[in-house]
DNA sequence: GCGCTATAGTTGAGAGCACAAGCAAGTGTA
DNA sequence: TACACTTGCTTGTGCTCTCAACTATAGCGC
């Protein structure tokens, strides 16, 4: 019960923290920084809505006003899928790519600055295995249009 | 950073299914929920706002908010402080403490079900240790109107 | 007393999110 | 072919939160 008031006052401080960054120096907010860093490393730069909304823990809608900021700015532009008509794919755009390079220095740095000053590399590890358990805590590939 | 992003995930998934429960069962966000609690544990069942904003990690304006609705459905009220008179407290009613213990009751049995089924006794206490040391993980006391 | 700054709280505007409803396209069954 | 169901995505609406601007009170130095 302790811990899990822990993590949410930690959690909520530190994104916080790392989301006023992200959005004062580069105009993204963290979802933005995800999603553009989850494109950036898919196959062709590029994702189906659904499988980004799970990634990143949103809804479909969430992710379709999210795309469309990106969109507006340049940094993602929309592919069809030949295989299903349905599918809109996010494709990450060389400005998104610019500007996500930008954006991880600083914030990757903060990351791991916070991390690194308050774990050792084993404490890290236990953190990451204890928390590995909770549920949505996995890692999920993103599939293909034609599964 | 692996452990940040399980972190994150991990907050964000359960957070939502804690938040969906007390909301629907109970018509309480988790903040109308942390906000109940720390009132009935507050001497006199009352707290300044200020110090009701920092416990939740709110923005004064967020908890005016968040009084305000729980003011409409009379589970807070507001009461004067004798010696400042900018301060106004918000004091948990009868009302207030009968919601409370009723969302308690499935809350806190979700939540220690949650840890008590992926961890031992242990390991509740490491994973509270290590997250106690990230920023705003720390408890704080409440305050009362004369310092 | 007077000004100055700090603190408690509220309000208006706007961002980000979820939920629910809806449309379009694909799939299964007969 | 006709029908029902599922899936991917978008749109309307409402909630919660922040930030910035504001009022009112308190406390300090003079």
């Amino acid at each position: 019960m302790s811990a899990w008031v822990r993590l949410l006052r930690a959690h909520a401080a530190t994104t916080r923290a790392f989301n006023a960054e992200l959005l004062n120096e580069h105009g993204l907010t963290i979802n933005d920084f995800e999603a553009l860093l989850r494109l950036s490393r898919a196959e062709e730069g590029r994702m189906r809505r659904v499988d980004l909304a799970e990634n990143l823990l949103l809804t479909a809608s969430g992710v379709t006003r999210l795309l469309d900021g990106l969109e507006s700015h340049g940094l993602v532009e929309r592919a069809a899928c030949s295989s299903d008509r349905r599918v809109v794919y996010a494709v990450i755009t060389e400005a998104g790519r610019t500007r996500l390079q930008a954006a991880s220095e600083s914030h990757i740095a903060s990351v791991t600055e916070l991390f690194e000053q308050r774990f050792g590399d084993e404490e890290l590890d236990r953190l990451a295995e204890l928390l590995g358990r909770l549920p949505g805590a996995d890692e999920s590939a993103s599939e293909d249009c034609s599964p």
